[in-house]
DNA sequence: TTCCTCACTGCATGCGTTTGCAGGAGACTG
DNA sequence: CAGTCTCCTGCAAACGCATGCAGTGAGGAA
């Protein structure tokens, strides 16, 4: 460890001969400096190898630019191409990504978020996770503007962005039905989960506008073995659906594992699937899964915009749903 | 914005009627504080939702808890895993990661890098991205930790973690030989990478060992539609390999789906196919890939507790290359 | 009682910046 | 040449916390 000693703005204005603050207005976007001065800070700056230290401008400006990013699971397609653009997104905007795992148990959640705000991140990007009343109370108190991602709050107050996820489920619905299927279940999500509750509505709404009940109904929390499993419980009987509409991507993979490679059922002949969201592996042709596309960048903007507007005291009101469509593979 | 003003140490010193020192003194783990003040400066504290500001404690003792990731992208499978691990193995020692997403360009890189740097960050970790020797020493300059992550430098300076990636390419084509196959090809990742070379190397020494050479060979930069374009080519003639290894899952994901898909080739009758990570897709049925595992666990243990010690300043070298495994599925 | 020890506490300083304020130097006008 | 303006610069005071140092008091030993 030849831990050289840190170089600051001093060393670097005593070797342009300056003082500290013109080394400081030198590295602030918009101040008065004459060419002359600045020209031999930089100078000097790019000989000791200076760059401002943003943790010390941050204590003093109070803007520390970073951002507070929840995710619960990775394994999920969805949110790796997320976390991606939303991280690309705000580089070019000169924050950075502060990255926090919570598994989804509300507790967990609350913890970690105290946590984000001790770092005094600017703003905090809550991904398919719910915050309690109590803990946005906290946020708001500490000035620390929240989005939800992919997930909305009961209580209204919350800045949210989401897919018209009801719509989602309509079209869902409306598909297999124009298909001739009328044996049709539904494997959900995580019931804690708003996304899952909208999809769920608007599925049920187009079978009921087609004079059609829910033919089977199971379980698989958004978790790829439950999925599974809430495959082999739907289909163990000779009597089962012809089309199935599953809450999401990652889990209809997983269904028509046990379809086809456990049950030797064939997708669609003998069962139609559908999914939402449209990870990039939906498209490949091993799986070719028909689904319903959130537009995932389009979310992230959204997602950006909003925040951004908030921190810089913009009043923000939730963006309306985003548009779904439904894109037609082989599976349906 | 009802920007509440902040609550810093001196409000709850006051409060609790004690000083500021004695508040910090308490949330100093190990600093000497009487029960009696403790409970009610905690008291205090908790009634005005104080919590210590990690920037300026960063400020004050040089140690911010913040570890910087440059990944570069995260539509490989293996990656979001890996952060995920990551991640959680740091939340756990009391840190976190500020994600820098860099295109694999090197002078990317080393722009990132330097963002990096600015936020005095504690440790820095290069997953699948190269660090120029000039960029090493400016790190070190900084007194900054780095350590790569599955992939190392030629300059034997840096701490890597990386896998037996050489022995994995012997074992690839040891296991294609024992099936008896003679038309041997490789899909190669990004030629830039020590993993490529590594994992190439070990697949010609095998090849060699059993007199063989390599039958066909095209490059696929780690990306997908360069992987398929790099599959159709080499099996654009009926005089084609009848085993292949590519060089990680993702792109071996590609290649199976252009043979079968777009070629009506049968996976493994007509050709064998091997991969490398052991993604968790890869266990799949709809590609059911054999494949070489990495240990993603044990590269990431690794990775955080040589991190950490060299933070703490013991002197590291780098640990010796991972174990690899051969997974036997049904595509070889 | 007196002295010493020890556990605790407060004071004051410093970490590396930004920024309001006031002063200095030209440049320009008349 | 004096006066006014403009532009630039340095000074010093924050930002919120940690920590060495000196000082307080209580308790124990003699």
């Amino acid at each position: 460890m030849t831990t050289t000693r840190k170089i600051t703005s001093l060393d670097v204005a005593k070797r342009a001969g300056v003082s500290r603050s013109a080394v400081s207005r030198v590295f602030t976007p918009g101040a008065s400096v004459s060419e002359r001065t600045a020209i031999k800070v930089r100078e000097a700056a790019h000989a000791l190898g200076y760059r401002p230290n943003v943790l010390a401008r941050a204590m003093l400006t109070g803007k520390s630019k970073i951002i507070g990013l929840v995710v619960a699971y990775l394994d999920n397609h969805f949110y790796p191409t997320v976390l991606e653009l939303l991280s690309e997104a705000l580089e070019r905007e000169g924050y950075h990504v502060l990255v926090f795992m919570a598994a989804h148990s509300a507790d967990d959640v609350e913890d970690v978020v105290s946590q984000i705000l001790d770092y005094q991140v600017d703003g905090l990007i809550l991904a398919s996770v719910a915050l309690s009343s109590d803990m946005a109370d906290r946020c708001r108190a500490s000035g620390v503007p929240v989005v939800l991602f992919n997930r909305k709050l009961e209580a209204e107050g919350e800045l949210a962005v989401v897919s018209d996820n009801r719509m989602g489920g309509r079209l869902a619905a409306d598909h297999l039905i124009s298909l001739g299927r009328t044996r049709i279940g539904h494997i959900a999500g995580w019931e804690g989960a708003s996304t899952q509750r909208d999809r769920e509505a608007g599925f049920m709404e187009g079978l009921r506008a087609a004079g059609l009940g829910l033919f089977a109904r199971e379980l698989g929390d958004y978790r790829l073995p439950r999925a599974k499993e809430a495959a082999r419980r739907m289909f163990d009987t000779p009597d089962h659906p012809d089309a199935v509409f599953v809450a999401n991507d990652y889990m209809a993979f997983g269904v028509m594992d046990v379809l086809r490679s456990e049950l030797g059922l064939s997708v669609p002949g003998d069962v139609a699937l559908i999914g939402f969201d449209d990870v990039p592996s939906a498209a490949w042709p091993a799986y070719s899964l028909t689904t319903i596309k959130q537009d995932a960048e389009a979310m992230v903007t959204t997602t950006v915009s909003a925040l951004l507007s908030e921190i810089n005291g913009t009043e923000v009101t939730s963006p309306a749903p985003l548009p779904v469509t439904l894109v037609r593979r082989t599976s349906a």
